[in-house]
DNA sequence: TGAAAACACGAGTCATTACTCGTATTATAA
DNA sequence: TTATAATACGAGTAATGACTCGTGTTTTCA
């Protein structure tokens, strides 16, 4: 006769180490990237060893999800939060700004999600998290695109998104490792890219109605 | 008295041996990324033993350097011949098509080209090889900039440079993982990217001196 | 209050991989 | 032809790092 004995889930206790480790990763993951980031490194910087490491997270992938996903809410709402109003009469402008300063924000508050997110390691290889949080951003510039060019395809939409959202992973680095007025410039050339590209897509918001 | 012996250099054994060697890593660097390629699986493919390969190189980083030397000669030369003409007078679609055309069709014929030169593991901490072809596509993107937009700012010129580096980067994978007609359609966004931000840079070649 | 779950530890295991070393064979040139 | 450099081998070494496991402590709750 096995007593089915019940699980009592997390207690208090074990609720902190996973916000401890999790922080700890954040700073490895920053330091030294995802992939060259060991799990005894966070451990150790989480204060906790290796085996109580391993008591919340069954391998490294899980903690890298893990922290996406602490991210990701909160990296949605910024970018939502900006593009709450109607674009479609919008000038160029500000949908840009709008669409590009708070991600913008937020990656310089959180040098981790950054190394989570651009994570490109082997050719086409992406781990869970990093496809998680790449899909997000596509989601929402897909969105604004057939918000502001309602007259594109939907196959020309798809790929405008992704070139869009390849775009923005490969200059946030450039602003990333500026600072000062230089990071403004760079922020402000990332800007002129994507204006220049939406505007040769035919968007063109703010024209009155022909 | 110790005789000085002097050194016989390679044999014609030894330089076959180096050719294969960097065929099999060409091959293995394409297939699992370099940071993944492992220098025992690059001997197995050479069909060489590891002590040899470490009989010509020292390392993998000296591998991954040779191999990047050996394409970037080729690299450049067919880059630098489609650009040889006047660009001044030249219609920007024009400038563009000899500016991607070429690297884009070299890139898709060496796959490995690609992994050695967009690996970005680390944040910032490029290898040698892969900083070398970087540099090499900003001397040339650069040069491109200043023939067509002389009245930009040097640092402008530069930020500009390295804005469509990574513009090239980021998009190229898009291209590879495509094929057929849907990778004719990333070209063509790939142009129109470069086309556009080129434009509102204030590059207007083609148009008569006001 | 006491049994079981949850938490905690950290030395140790195991797999991986860059690189070495002792030895043997082949080419070169005096 | 013969000494020596160049080539060749592959089992072995050493370092790394993900993950385990035996053991002990703390919390929960019936």
């Amino acid at each position: 006769m096995s007593k089915a004995q019940r699980p009592r889930g997390r207690q208090k206790r074990g609720l902190q180490r996973i916000e401890a480790i999790l922080d700890a990763a954040a700073s490895v993951f920053a330091e030294r990237g995802v992939q060259a980031a060991t799990t005894n490194a966070i451990a150790d910087r989480a204060g906790v060893s290796p085996g109580s490491l391993y008591q919340f997270f069954g391998n490294k992938e899980e903690i890298a999800d893990a922290l996406a996903a602490r991210y990701l809410e909160e990296f949605q709402a910024t970018f939502d939060a900006a593009l709450r109003d109607d674009l479609a009469g919008m000038p160029m402008e500000n949908i840009i700004d709008r669409m590009i300063d708070p991600p913008v924000a937020f990656m310089l508050q959180h040098p981790a999600f950054e190394a989570l997110f651009i994570d490109l390691e082997t050719p086409s290889e992406r781990t869970e998290s990093a496809a998680r949080v790449h899909q997000s951003i596509l989601d929402r510039i897909a969105a604004i695109l057939r918000e502001i060019a309602p007259e594109m395809t939907a196959s020309q939409q798809q790929l405008s998104a992704e070139v869009s959202v390849q775009i923005f992973k490969a200059i946030m680095p450039l602003i990333v490792e500026r600072s000062g007025a230089e990071r403004d410039s760079a922020i402000v050339e990332l800007k002129r890219v994507l204006k220049s590209y939406f505007t040769s897509l035919g968007a063109f918001p703010g024209l009155p109605p022909s």
